[in-house]
DNA sequence: GTCTATACTCTGATAGAC
DNA sequence: GTCTATCAGAGTATAGAC
């Protein structure tokens, strides 16, 4: 064997979440990762097929990331305590990490292939929110939740509430939701 | 005058728009709209700083046209009616046009530098609220469905919903959320 | 003032040698 | 499994034709 491993698919894996954490996925560079590992510009072509292989590896990544911090945040709660401990560590998530957190809920992030961490994902909103709404609505309860902080991650990204800031208004709108879902 | 204009900001930008709509945001390339338009490959620097100053001209022109979409849309109704006639037309507009969309709500699109499409887009919102909340709370309860709306149009474009589609779960989780802002 | 020509750098990707 | 070599395509800067 002329020529030993060198790295890894994990070590590969973990430096493209430092870059793309750091410079945002549009700038996740093949190259760049391959360099930062001292390797040629396309040994990571063994590990990965393609640049998009890669982002969607890592967007797995992010999502067991995501999923043990809602985890953590939820443990010893339960009912509505509990949605309101996990929303808050979701948007911390989205707000302290915001380029991985993209990365998970990107196109495509459930729908193609099989994403196993984020499959986990939903099926933990559907457990979280059973607790609040019982059995028959949880899913549509999920939806609802989810789609609210999503909602609030993202515009909060985008900008819109930088100057005409409501005060607690991610407070106010899961407060109205978790009301009007109360049996 | 010996050369004339064979190209104008605004043919530069329908044809910009035309190959988001058709190509997705990422592969919005300046050169091929040059190529279009039957020009050198840079002579859109005359018109646009950069790439993105040619997409944030796109993403105020799709933030018009969702404007106009979403005030047809609430023409002659008021209260949850509007705001749910609305709805409709939001999700309408994220799924019909979805690279056009994202560019409305990517990324720093309503922090950086001076959208007014994007503010005008703010005040419907708030304008729209103030008939279910009145002014108190219109803000607040804006941020909220518009997070919702926002954050169900993400979570169906990453796929979420695909195989497990809950049935009606987003009129659900309107619903839920307009029960909860009834004052 | 508007467009063309040219060139530079960076990117993802492939082929084949070792 | 990694290397070198090479390609096509991107954004972009500069110089100059008209």
């Amino acid at each position: 064997m002329p020529y030993r491993a060198k790295t890894s698919a994990s070590a590969i894996l973990d430096e493209a979440r430092g870059q793309l954490e750091r410079d945002g996925a549009d700038r996740l560079s093949v190259r760049a990762v391959a360099a930062s590992l001292g390797l040629a510009p396309n040994a990571l072509y063994r590990y990965y097929a393609d640049r998009d292989a890669l982002l969607a590896a890592v967007a797995d990544e992010g999502a067991r990331l995501l999923l043990a911090a809602l985890e953590d945040a939820a443990r010893g709660r339960d009912g509505t305590d509990a949605v309101r401990a996990v929303a808050g560590a979701y948007l911390d998530f989205a707000r302290m990490r915001p380029a991985l957190y993209g990365a998970v809920v990107a196109k495509h992030a459930f729908a193609e292939g099989f994403h196993p961490a984020h499959a986990d994902l939903w099926t933990f909103a559907v457990d979280l929110l059973r607790g609040v709404t019982g059995e028959a609505t949880a899913a549509e309860a999920a939806v609802a939740v989810w789609g609210l902080l999503h909602g609030i991650a993202g515009l909060e990204r985008a900008g819109l509430f930088d100057e005409r800031k409501p005060g607690g208004g991610v407070d106010f709108g899961l407060q109205a939701l978790l009301d009007g879902l109360a049996p």
